[in-house]
DNA sequence: GTTCCGATGTACT
DNA sequence: GTACATCGGAACG
């Protein structure tokens, strides 16, 4: 714990602290956190790490228009659009590594599951976040969300209590399969596929 | 349960 | 032109 001025403490466990760490161990850290945008939300059940060495990154080949929030300040969101059709919600991280970031991909969606519905059509609690595009439609997230800073209204990003997660190979990518930076909650029914491999 | 396909913004060869 | 950090629906078993 560090004291700064007077009376004001700094935990080191929050939230603010964590983000300045590389990606894969924030990935890991944010499985079991809440995860709420406008009230509308859940637990966070499965992660993707991303970084600027990594050749599956947006990052990869350094700052474009597009990616340029990765290479902004850490804690902020980075919405962009994929395949034409659907938004993916980042979170940039890494103080000493600019370029990084992690994918929310699924939610165990816990609050306003009507709201949800609604934007999603009628389907099973299961299918309203289970995956990156789902999930960000199921929070109303777009573009116009890019670039805000998660730790503020309308986002709330609260972590839960450390615990063990599972660790196996992204989703959905070629180069960079290898590197196993997925992560997922033990047990967890709402993962967007199952971590069998 | 499975496979196949079309929707189409952005970066790149 | 091709390749994607995807999804939902159709066709099939």
């Amino acid at each position: 714990m560090r004291r700064l001025g007077r009376s004001v403490l700094i935990a080191p466990t929050g939230l603010g602290a964590l983000l300045t760490r590389p990606a894969p161990e924030v990935a890991a850290r944010l499985i079991g956190a809440r995860l709420k945008i406008d009230g509308v939300g859940g637990i966070i059940v499965e992660t993707e790490a991303y970084d600027r060495h990594d050749p599956a990154s947006h990052s990869f080949r350094g700052p474009t228009l597009r990616n340029a929030p990765m290479f902004g300040p850490i804690g902020q969101a980075y919405v962009y659009r994929i395949y034409g059709l659907h938004w993916c919600l980042n979170i940039v991280c890494d103080a000493s590594t600019p370029g990084s970031a992690v994918l929310i991909r699924a939610l165990e969606p816990l609050w306003n599951l009507d709201v949800m519905a609604e934007r999603r059509g009628a389907v099973r609690p299961r299918d309203l976040c289970a995956g990156p595009g789902r999930l960000c439609q199921a929070l109303g997230v777009t573009g116009a969300f890019n670039a805000l800073p998660v730790a503020a209204a309308p986002f709330a990003l609260d972590l839960g209590q450390p615990e063990p997660v599972l660790v196996g190979p992204r989703i959905g990518l070629r180069p960079g399969v290898e590197t196993p930076w997925r992560f997922g909650r033990v047990g967890s029914p709402y993962l967007s596929r199952p971590f069998s491999e």
